[in-house]
RNA sequence: CGGGGUGUAGCGCAGCUUGGUAGCGCGCCUGCUUUGGGAGCAGGAUGUCGCAGGUUCAAAUCCUGUCACCCCGACCA
């Protein structure tokens, strides 16, 4: 195929657009790709479309392989999801409607329902299972804050599957064959990955792995060993406990002593007052590590039930609210307000210490603390007291905790949980998401099966999602320079763009030939046959992105034109004749 | 929902402090010249200055209200 620039619709703009603030985002508006049309909602133009559709063309073709494919509408009614009590679980981001009998509908924000209820109808033996099934749908979410363009709208398409088995092998089974096609179909898409341990958390799952596209403007944060193969969401970094000391260990520990700190309702404040007036008799200064800081939040539950939570945690360190999030969810975690200690008048406001928390004491409010308070360490925490300290208090000696929470902020390097070496933190584009479900859907929808014995027994589903628009604007904020985007290979709008430079019959002639041969011998090419001045269409060529350029121009006089690569800026004067074989022999290798 | 910012031609912006004929660059149209790095000359078209009130002889500009959008945060299988 022939694209001629001349007819095609496209403007490209010379400069960024206002509104736009991330790599992708402006490079896809400059460049023609994609316009807006209300926050969170885009339009695809000629060039950004095609490569949306080889993408999708990708996913589908690896998907093809391992599941079966389905198409749900987007207009849903609400009783499937009044039976899994998501109509009001979602609030306010589902987009709900009214037909014109006042009956409700939404706009599906993910299929979880429909595909249990349609296999519901159509399977009533474990004799149909294993079964996998998936879409690429448009999904509907009215996110408070749509940004960053194609990367967080509020309408977008997403390949969704799920699987079914009657037992966890099955599952296992399943997740593995998902987990094996993304990895074809990332590693397809040309692009930096990486596979990370994520929450299953709210869901009911019990096994989950995202696929991270590593980018700066990812909004998640992930971790990874630098020296051995962990990698995980931040969220799901599990921080091992500190070896406890046995009781004979603790035992001989200096005795907890109530100091006097006047003033230090901070950590700082707290660790340079104990410098002054209280420091340490082994020759080390006091740090902020030393200090056991309690925080207290609350809790909401869904169903509307209130209560408090007190987390214990170094305090060198902050509490991370997405971490916080993930160990309590459903639940929502709000910092404690003024009235909320007045509630609790035992609580001395920035002296607050584990005296008055935990189940058993007479606030009765759960005490929580990190893995780095295990049994036997010694810390400088609140007295319950306004201005007042306790110095020395032992772990398991003079308190005790409720349980342990992941909740404390991860560091760059952090020992890794797996090998002890350091870790790192990066940000990722969430583009896959694999997760083992369970019977949380199956069950609320009553998706039943007839086993072996003539039993009923619940499947058990997987659920998996590739966000098939977002991998555009993912792929173009990892392939991209100071001129333009540089499209992997089998994502560009094109195998190849060439370029009529300079005015005259020959040339003009020449570059029709080339793109006519190239086009007939299945290469797909972009032809820049308008009247405009070279430097225009050097620009817009390096704008667009093709992989591989074709400069037919001045050379010719001489017998040769100009082949470049776009990803590495390489050129190379090829005889006319050779031309052809030259661009077929790069489109091929890559 | 909290904080910050912006609304003027298709795009990017100036003008607003100090009220007085709505501007610049790019793009677009016509003609001639030009063609290897965003051409030149000449001519031309395009605006509800976000919206609604108010003040004033006169409002893009001042006042009040309102809407929209962008960014940060909260939120977000």
């Amino acid at each position: 195929m022939i694209t001629r620039l001349s007819t095609l619709f496209l403007r490209t703009l010379r400069e960024d657009p206002a509104d736009a603030e991330v790599p992708s985002h402006k490079l896809l508006m400059r460049a023609g790709y994609v316009r807006r049309v209300a926050p969170g909602i885009y339009s695809w133009l000629p060039l950004g479309y095609r490569v949306y559709r080889k993408i999708e063309a990708i996913v589908r073709e690896e998907m093809d392989k391992i599941s079966q494919e389905v198409h749900f509408p987007a207009l849903l009614p609400r009783e499937p999801y009044e039976e899994t009590n998501r109509w009001t679980e979602y609030g306010p981001n589902l987009f709900r409607l009214k037909d014109r009998r006042g009956g409700d509908y939404l706009l599906g924000p993910t299929h979880e329902e429909m595909f249990t209820l349609m296999v519901k109808d159509i399977v009533s033996s474990y004799k149909q299972l294993p079964l996998a099934l998936y879409q690429i749908q448009t999904k509907y979410r009215d996110e408070a804050r749509p940004r960053a363009g194609i990367l967080r709208g509020r309408e977008f398409v997403m390949k969704d599957s799920y699987t079914f088995d009657v037992d966890d092998a099955g599952l296992e089974a399943a997740y593995q064959r998902h987990r094996e096609a993304y990895i074809k179909i990332f590693d397809r898409l040309g692009f930096k990955y990486a596979i990370v341990s994520a929450m299953a958390g709210a869901m009911g799952g019990s096994k989950s792995e995202e696929f991270l596209a590593e980018a700066e403007v990812g909004e998640d944060t992930f971790v990874r060993c630098t020296s051995c193969d962990y990698a995980a969401n931040v969220e799901a970094v599990t921080v091992p406990a500190v070896a406890a000391l046995s009781a004979d260990e603790i035992a001989p520990l200096p005795a907890a002593h109530k100091e006097s700190t006047p003033d230090t309702p901070t950590i700082q404040s707290l660790v340079d007052l104990l410098n002054s007036a209280h420091p340490r008799t082994d020759g080390r200064a006091w740090t902020a590590a030393d200090t056991l800081k309690n925080l207290l939040v609350m809790l909401h539950q869904p169903d509307g039930t209130v209560e408090p939570l007190a987390i214990g945690l170094p305090g060198d360190r902050e509490v991370d609210m997405k971490r916080l999030e993930a160990q309590v969810s459903p639940a929502e975690s709000v910092p404690f307000s003024a009235e909320d200690f007045a509630k609790y008048p035992a609580l001395a406001k920035g002296y607050v210490g584990p005296g008055t928390l935990g189940e058993k004491s007479t606030t009765g409010i759960r005490y929580l603390v990190d893995p780095r308070v295990a049994d036997g360490t010694s810390w400088v925490t609140g007295a319950d007291q306004t201005g007042h300290h306790i110095i020395g208090l032992v772990a398991g000696r003079d308190f005790t905790a409720d349980g342990v929470i992941q909740s404390a902020e991860i560091r760059d390097g952090d020992p890794c949980p797996r090998c002890s070496s350091a870790i790192e933190l990066a940000r990722g584009i969430e583009m896959g998401h694999i997760f083992q479900l369970g019977r949380k859907y199956a069950e609320a929808l009553e998706l039943q099966v007839l086993d072996e014995h003539g039993k009923l027994v619940t499947p058990t589903m997987g659920s998996y999602g590739i966000g098939v628009s977002r991998a555009v604007a993912a792929i173009a904020e990892n392939c991209y320079d100071d001129k333009g985007l540089v499209w992997p290979r089998e994502v560009a709008p094109a195998d190849v763009h060439v370029v009529i430079a300079g005015k005259g019959d020959e040339i003009r002639a020449e570059a029709e030939r080339i793109a006519a041969e190239l086009s007939a011998s299945g290469v797909d090419v972009m032809l820049d046959d308008r009247d405009s001045s070279p430097g225009v269409k050097f620009a817009d060529a390096e704008l667009i992105g093709v992989p591989t350029i074709v400069v037919v121009g001045r050379g010719l006089k001489d017998g040769v034109v100009e082949v470049r690569n776009r990803s590495n800026g390489e050129r190379s004067d090829v005889p006319v004749g050779d031309a052809v074989a030259r661009v077929k022999e790069a489109v091929v290798i890559g």
